[in-house]
DNA sequence: TATGAATGAGTTTTCATTCAT
DNA sequence: CATGAATGAAAACTCATTCAT
């Protein structure tokens, strides 16, 4: 019998997130999904149980790999100030060289039938982890995780989503947003 | 008979809305809105050229609606603490009352083909006007308007999309956002 | 607006029953069903839930009928032994008179997960009146309805279905098979 | 190696049959036989031609089995009226003890595609040629195959068909239709 | 204006069958 | 012989839109 081409799942999934960014949610078919990944149709629902169980495990899968992106930024030498700068600038740069799973995973979690299968707290227990360590230490005011997470990465996400219209001057931006969440985090 | 015909089109708008909070935007049909606003298929074509200028007209009006909503919440005789305040927690008020509006809005923003229509910056504003003015008084801290947005926005925006997971918690959580983002902002 | 056209959905209903008695239920799709009808594929969706709803709905419309059919045969002034020949011959001449609708309800209570839906019982309690009628008379010998059924119409029934390879003898066939009843029946 | 070939084709045709009583012959798909019967879709074609001729070659030769039970059922020493009995009785049980088969074998029948390929008065030779003999030596009535078989079997296959319906009262109504059988058909 | 019927073009999904191993 | 992957073709069904009234 013929072997499970591993790199056909692959193709599958990363034509998925390209179309996605091109065409949005609702402008993605399974049959556009396939010319994309240039197989057939009926090959995707070898791989998945239908297009609600392909995008809900897709999502699954960036979300996650998105944070552990994000949990390899901070390293174990690193100040808490340069923790917060690392995060901020490591996200952007996720976002710019991941554009398409960037999107991907934006809309998909704005998606009521979606969100509520992946929990975005729970995909980002490495990042907080650091930050209580640095917390510990008594480097970073204490404050909840949710406050965390709200300050730390929905600014930066917002600036993503926005690169296109910040043209040039994002590493201004990056740089003032940096500095202002050290003001407030640092102690 | 002119308040007839507002009156559909009201109904039709907020089906639409509805309709994206429970079902997303790809779980939306047009007939699955005539259902849901009472009326034939046909009559949603009376008033709107076809479904993508229907949710493009409906998401520049809600967008707006929004930010007219957020200029309402700074008063002119607060400082500037108080104006941080009031925004956070409007925002936070406004997502919680209008959870449709809230939710379709955020899904036509990260819609790719949707958000080219509709600047976010633009219908903002007001609030960055009297931002703006506390920052000439010297009582806010001067940055852009993208930091200020990033800032003053995303993360109550942030935790207006996890008001579930946060239970009863969403006040506590509220009031140290506020917290550190005066911190932050004010001088 | 259109009106509902109600010759569209009389062929539709006659293009399944004219589709399945050529191509067995299995060789019936509900394009295959449309082109039949001349309409589109979609226009009946606008009748039916879906395939299944449409196959229960004709089956116990034509069953119905097939009964009231039988029915009519027993005339208020006939005698017993008339009566069994009417029943047998009528059920005969509708088989060849409507070959389609006979093949199809054949099939349909063959079919599990479709005779669940229609009790045969249920639809013939006319004859089997006028037959409890007769049998209060002394005219016809006492037994269970289902007796009665099994031998006043699944004779002929199983004649009908091999119609073809009888040849030109069915007429000698059915007279046989009446005498032989009458014997039975009659007191 | 031989052994397990056979067991592998015996396995795919019970799967077959089995499927078809619980799906209908529409809901019954190689891939769905294959699964019932734990072998690979592409091993059923290593048996068979292709699924028609998968079904019809099961159809002949369960139909033939049948028919083998029924002439097992007249014993040599058996006299005409207990030779009824033996056939009416043996036929309700088969198809109460193989159910799945007794549905299989109806459903086909039905089938017009299926049925043009098995005919069925050729399969049943056996027990005509012992009612021949019970006729020849003036025990039985003469009367055609044709009469014989849609009286002798016909009604005991509508009960067998409706053998939910009648609950626990099928004894009592096998008696009676024996019972009238017997008196229609021995001299 | 308002509509429900109607539909071409599309959707998602399944199927019978073949291929490569 | 046996298989699971792969697929063209077709299935069932949905959609955005238009038409006739």
């Amino acid at each position: 019998m013929r072997l499970k081409d591993e790199d056909k799942q692959q193709r599958i999934k990363e034509a998925l997130v390209r179309l996605i960014l091109r065409e949005g949610i609702d402008g993605t078919s399974v049959s556009k999904i396939a010319r994309e990944a240039g197989v057939s149709p009926a090959t995707i629902y070898v791989y998945y149980e239908n297009k609600d169980a392909m995008l809900a495990e897709a999502f699954r899968e960036y979300a996650h790999k998105s944070y552990e992106y994000l949990s390899g930024c901070i390293l174990p030498d690193m100040n808490a100030g340069a923790a917060i700068d690392a995060v901020v600038r490591g996200y952007y740069r996720y976002s710019s060289e991941h554009e398409d799973v960037f999107s991907f995973v934006e809309q998909c979690s704005r998606c009521p039938t979606l969100s509520s299968e992946v929990c975005e707290k729970d995909c980002s227990c490495d990042i907080f982890e650091s930050i209580h360590e640095y917390q510990r230490r008594g480097q970073i005011r204490e404050c909840s995780d949710w406050t965390l997470g709200a300050l730390l990465l929905s600014p930066v996400r917002f600036m993503a989503m926005n690169r296109a219209s910040m043209a040039g001057e994002s590493e201004a931006h990056l740089r003032e947003l940096v500095e202002m969440l050290q003001t407030m985090l640092l102690l």
